[in-house]
DNA sequence: GCCAACGTTGGC
DNA sequence: GCCAACGTTGGC
């Protein structure tokens, strides 16, 4: 799961050790986060949109997914008013801190392992900001820590 | 700031 | 349903 440490970052996450991953507008991401975790699920957290992008800590989703209730706040930044809480359009989970890595695995790092290649996140043109991670490429990067 | 690669919107 | 225009993401 990306974010822009701008916006908030693994330390943010640290802090305040469960956060609603809210704001969430593309169907694919969505459906991943709807349809494919589950409660425990482990996930990578990566900074994206700065100077260093790559994965900077670890956490797992906490709970089940849930209709993001920024959709239905005309106030907010991610108000959809095409989104009826009678049927909502977006939905979402709650992540929960697991560590921050001492050093983060660059963007650039992975780019360079021949384990990869074949990996959501290196494809060409990829901007999705949830994706699901191979076990593959899981363990391998869990190797790098 | 630039640009590639999508995704969305809206006219037809 | 097609497709051009526009908006967004995200690396560089």
């Amino acid at each position: 799961m990306k974010s822009e440490p701008d916006a908030f970052s693994i330390d943010d996450l640290q802090k305040v050790k469960i956060e609603p991953w809210d704001g969430i507008r593309n169907y694919q991401a969505r459906n991943f986060m709807r349809d494919q975790m589950r409660i425990g699920d482990k996930v990578f957290f990566y900074h994206s949109s700065c100077a260093e992008p790559g994965i900077v800590g670890l956490m797992r989703v906490h709970s089940k997914p849930y209709p993001d209730p920024t959709a239905f706040d005309s106030g907010a930044k991610y108000f959809d008013a095409k989104s009826d809480p009678e049927n909502p359009r977006w939905m979402m989970v709650d992540v929960k801190f697991s560590r921050k890595l001492k050093k983060p695995i660059l963007l650039a790092e992975l780019k360079g392992y021949s384990e990869l290649q074949d990996m959501k996140l290196l494809q060409r043109g990829n901007r999705l900001s949830i994706m699901p991670v191979e076990e593959k490429h899981w363990l391998f990067i869990e190797g790098l820590f």
